[in-house]
Formats: C-alpha cells, sequence, structure tokens
DNA sequence: AGTATATTGGACAAAATTGTCCATTAACTC
DNA sequence: GAGTTAATGGACAATTTTGTCCAATATACT
C-alpha cells in the first residue's frame, strides 16, 4: 500500500480532463499550466495513461488528451494503477512471505482493514464523482 | 496523504515490540534480524519513535528498547506521523492553496472520504490490537 | 578502572522518485 | 512540400528516500 505523488497528480490531470467537457483535445501545455504538474514528467504520466488506455492521444495541430472513455468508466483505481505499481502491493507490511487469513502476521487484521478500505475507495469512484464546474482557484505552485 | 516504506517499517518494528511481552529491553539487532528491516536504517526509524515518546531506549550493556506506554495508548497514527510527515498532510490532491468543503475542488468530495478512511484508521487502532504470540513465518528477505 | 555492550550521530552511498532538456516523430495547415 | 504544432522517447539532473559505515557516547558488569 504506497501513495505517491505522481498517483496523486495522475488523479489530478485526470480529474481536471473530467471537468473539462468540450471536445477538442487539450493540449498538455494547458493541462500542466492548469494543473501545476510540471510539463515533461506530466507529459511521462500522460504516456501510461494512454498506454493503459484511460486516454487518447492525438499528434500535431490541434491535438492533445482526450478520456477515452466515458468518465463513468474510468476507475480511480485504474488511474493510480496505470502509474503506481505499489499502490496496492500484496507484499504484507510485516514482511511475512505469505500472510494470509490463514497464517496472519501481527498487523494484518488491521492492516487488511486499511487495504481494504483504500482499495474499496479506489475502486467504487470514478471520474464521474469528481464535481464539475470551473476550478475557483489556481493551485499556488502557478505562476 | 502520502504512504512510504519507512512508515511500513515503523508499523512493523512496533508490532513486533507489542508482541514481546518481556520486560526486557530488545536490542536493535534482535529487532533488525527478526523484522527484516535493515539494521541501521532501523536504527534512525528507533531514535525517530523515541524522540516521539513511543519507546524507552537504553544504553549500553542489557540496554535496547522498550516500549514507552501501554499498547493500548499507542496509536499507529502515532507511529506513522513520528516518522513521516507527509503521511497526513492536508495539501489539495488537485493543488489548490486553500480546498475545504468552501472551496471543493474537483477531488475534494472523494478525496475527503479517503483521507477521512485513513486518518480514523490510523487513530483508531492501537498495538492492543496487533496479534500477540510467536511469529509463524520469518521474511523471505531474512538471511 | 577497564572492558564489553548497545544506542546515537554524522557522513556517506545507493536507489528510487521526481523533474528537465532536447531531438524525433506524427499530424495538421496552407 | 514547407512550415507549424504537439506528443513521444531518450538521456540526463536534482531531490528524496532508503540503506550503510564508523566513530562517539553512555551504560553495565567484573
Amino acid at each position: 500500500m504506497r501513495l505517491n505523488q505522481t498517483a496523486e497528480y495522475a488523479l489530478r490531470v485526470m480529474a481536471y480532463l473530467a471537468t473539462q467537457d468540450n471536445q477538442e483535445p487539450i493540449k498538455s501545455k494547458e493541462l500542466a499550466k492548469t494543473t501545476g504538474i510540471p510539463l515533461f514528467y506530466l507529459s511521462k504520466i500522460m504516456r501510461r495513461l494512454v498506454v493503459a488506455g484511460l486516454v487518447q492521444s492525438q499528434k500535431g495541430h490541434g491535438g492533445g488528451f482526450t478520456l477515452a472513455k466515458p468518465r463513468s468508466e474510468i476507475h480511480f483505481i485504474d488511474i493510480i494503477q496505470s502509474v503506481s505499481s505499489e499502490f496496492s502491493t500484496k507484499r504484507c507490511v510485516f514482511g511475512y512471505a505469505r500472510c494470509g487469513d490463514e497464517n496472519p502476521c501481527p498487523l494484518h487484521p488491521t492492516w487488511k482493514i486499511l487495504r481494504n478500505q483504500i482499495l474499496s475507495w479506489a475502486n467504487k469512484f470514478t471520474l464521474e464523482d469528481v464535481a464539475k464546474g470551473e476550478p475557483i482557484e489556481l493551485p499556488d505552485d502557478v505562476v
């Protein structure tokens, strides 16, 4: 169970895409500007999202990125997992090679609860659940 | 909301301490061996736990570490926060400078749910809740 | 006092994550 | 076809996290 900056970035940019309902693709430059994610780092993230099939990319003039599926079909878990393999890792927190209900480590019962909560959260919500409307306030770190 | 290796290590070693009910302090060497955490990295973590007042250390012959309080008074949140400041960071995932119920970012409602779930989990459980008994299986990465 | 033990602290090293730069490729416009 | 635009890919740099080494300090035992 790991949660890092990149996963948060991915959620952020996808949430932004979900709030834009124009049909034209959105350029990474605009994405970077409005989300505050470093441009070229964002590009890498976008690529991963494209490869994962969550986003479509279009090169050249008028190109950019669009969601590859309806919002309701893009779950948070898809987004996070496409950029962060360690997110839903099964490795036991305690270090057991085979930790499970039959062979529980001391942390198993409590950790399982956390894991389940996080995973079911990520499985439950989709881009449909992000609030619509224009951003009210710009990020701090955007100049 | 960040969850990293060090936080997991801290939980792991504290859980181990909680399962040992002898009165003698436990040496970091033993802790490292049984938890599979690299010895000197573990030392740093232990120091943080000592500074946070969760663990008592004893130098010299017969020294080692013991819990500084009853198990029931050591919450997971204390453990994690003493080694990982970013765990319960309030920074908005979306990047808003002031994100809140009145000025919500698109991710606010869903993210708030995750945050609350994780934090209430961490606030709820204590070392009392870790399973007692001897470890059944040694970690894989321990030689 | 002297010796062994174990934490502590500082410096350092390796690895992973995060961020940047630039050339290449693909697509569109005229 | 020439020029422009925007994603892609690769190399690289900075930063953070994770891991290691060793000397210093404190404690206990004889």
